[in-house]
DNA sequence: ATTTACATTAAAATAATTCTAAACTGTTGA
DNA sequence: TCAACAGTTTAGAATTATTTTAATGTAAAT
């Protein structure tokens, strides 16, 4: 399947209509062979420089997240400055360095399993996530 | 000691002079014989209601950030919507249940110890958390 | 080809947070 | 004790991230 068929059918899975825009966003996003890290303000400046047209923001945040919501984007959440995503959705944990402000994948089996004992009644776990901290030295702890 | 002084003394070490406001959130963040969780939000509307006078929104982010330097508040990273603090500042971990915003401690003991294989060379863990989503059921799983 | 429902866009609206500048208040030391 | 200074408070403006709006444009079904 060509790339272009892989996009159009990301995109109608998420309920959306393959249109120019969408389709460039995708080629973002999806055809590099390593998965990445992004912020809204990441991906847009990235398509700015690719295309001569320019992609507004309402789009570009309608179309990431409707990719979040299908599934096809991660979002990551480590402080509320801004928000992150991550083309990698398999299960797996992040480094987060504060020097630099990036985002460093921690897969699976870089940590043992995590055992938890407690339960919420009613609830059912939706997720576990850790994050771990980085830095040089005698930063802030956050 | 007097919780009076007890709040000064927080405030002197986090180098800020004991003013009628300070004390005011003092007396609200840290006179509770539990721990909690909150949002700015929700401290500025307890300060309201507990206080004829008002306090500036300004006044409420400065102090807080502050104690957050100093150690005395913890802020925990759920989504990008808003910043939860926490007054328990001891090493433990969060169930974030889905469906009311709301957080629920989840201590050190009731996960076992996260032991992670890899480092990030020339970098120090600084902090390692837990964040487990939580949802009555086929809730959107973010 | 036409129609219709969905998309795109710039600009306005909203929300959380930070900054500013003027008025005010702890604190220090004469 | 009290003047003088350095740090504080405050309302409101500014900023930043995100969402909404409403007019115009476009994909897809007939």
């Amino acid at each position: 399947m060509s790339n272009l068929n892989i996009y159009t059918k990301k995109l109608r899975e998420s309920s959306l209509r393959p249109t120019r825009q969408r389709l460039k966003i995708c080629e973002v996003l999806f055809s590099p062979d390593k998965t990445f890290h992004f912020t809204i303000n990441d991906l847009t400046k990235i398509l700015e420089e690719k295309l001569s047209e320019k992609i507004s923001l309402a789009t570009v945040y309608n179309t990431v997240h409707a990719f979040k919501k299908k599934g096809y984007l991660k979002e990551i959440s480590i402080n509320s400055d801004k928000s992150y995503f991550d083309t990698n959705v398999t299960d797996h944990h992040h480094f987060f360095d504060e020097d630099t402000n990036e985002l460093i994948d921690c897969g699976d089996k870089e940590i043992d399993s995590i055992n938890i004992k407690k339960n919420i009644t009613g609830k059912k776990i939706k997720s576990v996530e850790v994050l771990i901290k980085v830095a040089t030295d005698n930063q802030n702890q956050n």
